[in-house]
DNA sequence: TAGGATGGCTACCCGCGAGTATGATGCATG
DNA sequence: CATGCATCATACTCGCGGGTAGCCATCCTA
């Protein structure tokens, strides 16, 4: 998704054999997907900048320097442009889910898996998109798509949560809030990440995963520096 | 702010003297006032439901009863609409933070302290304006001033923390991507806050600030029930 | 080389919604 | 009663932007 150059697979695969008839049309069918990926990649950037309801189709036409009926002709609408925005964004996250699943290790550290993905998405292109399609601004059949998938995760993280408490990795807590302040954190970095890119999107993760894990509180068994001294563990009421 | 009959200071101590020729033009100032307030109520509940850009000015009108020239003898445009409903919604903020410079208390308490009217805030009707209001959508000069404010609270946090490792009250962190996270989650409280308000404002800030504080990691200061057996601190690199 | 499929452009339609011109009503003052 | 100010409604302008109609170019296939 970095460069246009990325064939995708099964056509790549097929290529050798230039005897069939049915080779310049697959082409072409490439062509357009990798024409319609240029689309929506072009549509992400114009709404990371600008906003939904602040870019144009023409905006987005201008961008890629063709007309307005070009970008239609490769989706049906705007509408369906921030959708497969937000598609784009999630996927990687689902499948962050789907790869934990597998892995044989204590619930925190799947979670963590998937929270690094998970602030990884967030960071990447597709990040604003993702975490700002709004059902308002779509009509009820992607709205509900969308809140599907958005539930999907969430669902996931609390999920997670609660089999920490169970293999004891993560302390008891209430999985529905704690869900929704990890998440909320992560998704918050679309806010302010668009312009200072000085730290990458695992790095930010990362740091934020360090602050769930361990709290505001110091600990007594200090892994770092820092002296508690007149201000133990819990302090006041 | 909650009922219209809350009369500003000065008119209601001079409400007295009824003799002076200025009365009546100062209650219809009054009067003014609070128009203009339900005016700006209404613009914030219609932007809850429906976002800014799918809000119209008719419907705010007719959200009151009234014509869109009415709307607009109380401001003069729709983009200062959503600005007063921003420091409406930020100003409880800033308050907290005056407030919290008052305490002396471990900056973790006071910090809690912050976070707490933070959360409240969030949740409160100006909540959505007030984490939603884009530079994007606003001139310039409109998005400094919102720019300033939110940055305002963002070094304020920072500050808190800063402060609080040095007091020995907060674990060692990086005070900017620490204030990213805790505000992160907080202001996402708005995206979610809005059908299911099976909880209170205060109720879910307690629930944040409590993952806050001790984080995901089982403590074995056990101040819960839980038991951390085979997972003791920290598990893996 | 004819004919169809693919890809694209110019030029348009049209509705929505921000903002306004104009004037009516009512109430206080002189 | 006349004047003036405050308040609000009817009815309008007008530009932006989503979406489309219709036409042209190119290239593949027969």
């Amino acid at each position: 998704m970095s460069q246009e150059g990325s064939p995708c697979g099964p056509a790549a695969a097929r290529a050798p054999l230039r005897e069939s008839p049915w080779r310049a049309s697959r082409e072409r069918l490439r062509d357009r997907q990798v024409k319609r990926e240029a689309v929506i990649r072009a549509a992400a950037h114009a709404f990371n900048r600008k906003g939904y309801h602040n870019t144009s189709l023409d905006d987005i036409a201008a961008a890629l320097e063709v007309s307005k009926p070009t970008v239609y002709y490769y989706v049906s609408n705007k509408e369906q442009l921030l959708f497969e925005c937000f598609v784009a964004g999630i996927e990687p996250i689902r499948a962050a889910f789907r790869e934990a699943r597998l892995m044989k290790a204590p619930a925190r550290e799947r979670l963590k898996a998937v929270l690094r993905h998970y602030g990884r998405a967030v960071a990447s292109e597709f990040g604003w998109c993702m975490v700002r399609a709004e059902d308002q601004d779509l009509a009820p059949a992607m709205s509900g798509h969308i809140k599907a998938l958005k539930s999907e995760i969430d669902q996931g993280i609390r999920r997670l949560l609660r089999e920490g408490m169970q293999d004891g990795s993560i302390h008891p807590c209430d999985p529905k809030m704690t869900a929704f302040a990890l998440a909320g954190a992560l998704n918050w970095i679309a806010h302010w990440y668009r312009d200072s890119h000085s730290l990458s999107g695992a790095e930010i993760a990362e740091a934020f995963i360090s602050v769930f894990e361990s709290g505001l509180t110091p600990r007594q068994s200090a892994e770092s520096a820092g002296a508690p001294r007149h201000v133990s563990a819990r302090l006041a009421r």
